[in-house]
RNA sequence: CGGGAUGUAGCGCAGCUUGGUUAGCGCGCCUCGUUCGGGACGAGGAGGUCGCCGGUUCGAAUCCGGCCAUCCCGACCA
């Protein structure tokens, strides 16, 4: 990274090198940092405040759809894993094993938990005796540990945090319906709250989650085309069931084996939020998960600010009791110096107040992501007072529908259908290819060597159409186009 | 684990080729003063086991050997 090649925020531009501009963010805005230990990080104030507010409001939509909250414990015995076949297979090799404790070796190891289907097995199946214990509905919030061999702050880290909803059921029919409703409420959050309108789909066998007999994924797609899974949901069929002995006796008086699910969104989501919407300036935050939504900067030094920052205050304690996030930038540092510095954060609107303004009675309001004059800068509109407390929400509902909507568009540039190789060599270079495959997984991984893309979902909404593999020309399976691109 | 690169102040870097005053620059930080409508300025100041271990030498940030760590690109993945 060049210095000469950095903006006047030294940051890296993401027009240029998106990875360098995503690392270099991350720390400037003080999302995160390194942890001493590799693959580990640091969730900063401003960064969990993120995290906060996220799982505030995804919180609340599992309540509204009937969920609990518990906790499971973070040590898991060896053997437990060992009981679901694909399940072992598919995370034995990032599991983090415990084998001192107290000063001696373990007479079983321990494995940190890479996701607990397996403890919540071995207690739903001590809990479920009957049909009328019948569906559990439970959700943890809690961390992870996975060990990655090549860490991403908030993309991939060896412990991230995450929610795992795990249900039990007594059929098919009805697990399934919890599913697909945990697979929409992501994808409503998704585009509600983070403001980032997600390609739906089923994972292909190939990607599916370990253990599972479907997996529903949420797809974004980030400012450099590749995609970020960024919420699952699987149904587990009764495989869990039958390796934990979950059985609960019907009401004909039959044993039978619970249906269970598992869905789950991690921080990863902040990731997503970042690569979704920044830009050459910094971060970009949709309202809902902003720390600050409106940053106040009163203008004028000593004596001459007095009145502005007075009037700043006055001004956001009633925006507070309005129950908007407001921050009022008190710092000696120059107008520009914070203009540019909460740019960077990402803060949805910022308001000035100076002499000038307290004389007339206004605010002037400028939007991180909205019209720009010749020369680049944020066109400035006025608020007066009296219109202020009431105004500032709307502008911040119209500016979370303006994310959506440039989010939308740029989703809309990037995916295109792709009827032979070389379009969709093309189209996988600068996003998503909605393409007919095989559903052969060697020729998946001939994809995969020859592209770097790989199937990310097989759409919710895909029409139907069959025809010829992409890439060997066999007859296309999955009965629609499946989406393919680079991923995170 | 393969390929590439880098370790010098909180951050970004120069110095190393050709060993030799007290290891330097920018940003940031502290103090004082002046400044404040798009990254202000002046003066003063704090901050370093030059990644670690060993070797060569009168003398090592610099040369040699080994080790460690980190980052980037691939294989695993929310």
């Amino acid at each position: 990274m060049s210095a000469a090649k950095k903006s006047e925020l030294g940051v890296t531009p993401l027009s240029e090198d998106v990875s360098a501009w995503y690392n270099e963010l991350v720390f400037k805005a003080e999302l995160a940092d390194r942890g001493p230990a590799k693959g580990t990080m640091v969730i900063r104030p401003y960064g969990y405040r993120i995290w906060e507010l996220l799982q505030e409001q995804l919180d609340q939509r599992f309540k509204d759809t009937g969920h609990v909250n518990a906790y499971f414990p973070l040590f898991i015995p060896q053997s437990y894993l060992q009981r679901e076949a694909e399940h072992v297979e598919g995370f034995a090799p990032e599991l983090a094993v415990v084998t001192h404790g107290g000063g001696k070796e373990l007479e079983e190891p321990l494995v940190v938990r890479p996701t607990s289907e397996t403890v919540i097995g071995e207690m739903y199946s001590r809990w479920i005796t009957s049909y009328r214990d019948l569906p559990v509905l439970i959700n943890a919030w809690n961390n992870v540990v996975r060990w990655e061999l090549r860490p991403r702050i908030f993309l991939r880290t060896t412990e991230f945090l995450w929610q795992e909803g795990h249900t039990a059921h007594a059929d098919q029919a009805e697990a399934m319906e919890e599913t697909l409703r945990m697979f929409d409420v992501y994808a409503e959050f998704a585009l509600n709250v983070a403001a980032i309108p997600m390609v739906k789909g089923e994972k292909t066998p190939t990607e599916r989650f370990a253990g599972a007999v479907r997996t529903f994924t949420i797809e974004g797609m980030m400012r450099d085309g590749k995609a970020l899974q960024s919420g699952t949901s699987h149904y587990l069929g009764t495989n869990f069931a039958r390796a934990f002995d979950i059985t609960y006796q019907d009401a004909d008086n039959e044993l039978q084996h619970v249906h269970t699910t598992s869905w789950g969104m991690s921080t990863r989501m902040i990731g997503a939020v970042i690569l979704a919407h920044g830009d050459d300036q910094g971060l970009v935050l949709p309202p809902r998960l902003a720390p600050i939504q409106v940053v106040i900067v009163p203008i004028g030094r000593g004596e001459q600010g007095d009145a502005p920052r007075a009037k700043a205050h006055e001004l956001a304690a009633e925006l507070a009791a309005a129950g908007v996030r407001v921050h009022v930038d008190d710092r000696d540092a120059s107008p520009g110096f914070k203009f540019n510095d909460w740019e960077l954060k990402g803060v949805p609107l910022r308001v000035e107040l100076g002499p000038r303004d307290l004389d007339a009675g206004q605010v002037l309001v400028a939007q991180r992501v909205g019209p720009i004059d010749d020369r680049g800068r944020p066109v400035k509109d006025t608020l007066s007072f009296e219109r202020f407390v009431a105004g500032v929400p709307q502008r911040l509902d119209d500016y979370h529908d303006r994310l959506v909507v440039r989010a939308q568009a740029y989703l809309d540039e990037h995916r295109g259908r792709a009827d032979d190789w070389d379009t969709f060599e093309r189209l996988v270079r600068t996003g998503f290819a909605d393409a007919l495959h095989c559903g052969e997984e060697a020729c998946e991984d001939d994809i995969k060597t020859a592209t770097t893309a790989s199937p990310r979902c097989i759409p919710t909404d895909g029409e139907p159409e069959e025809g010829a593999c992409i890439r060997c020309g066999a007859p296309s399976a999955y009965g629609t186009r499946i989406v393919f691109a680079r991923a995170y």
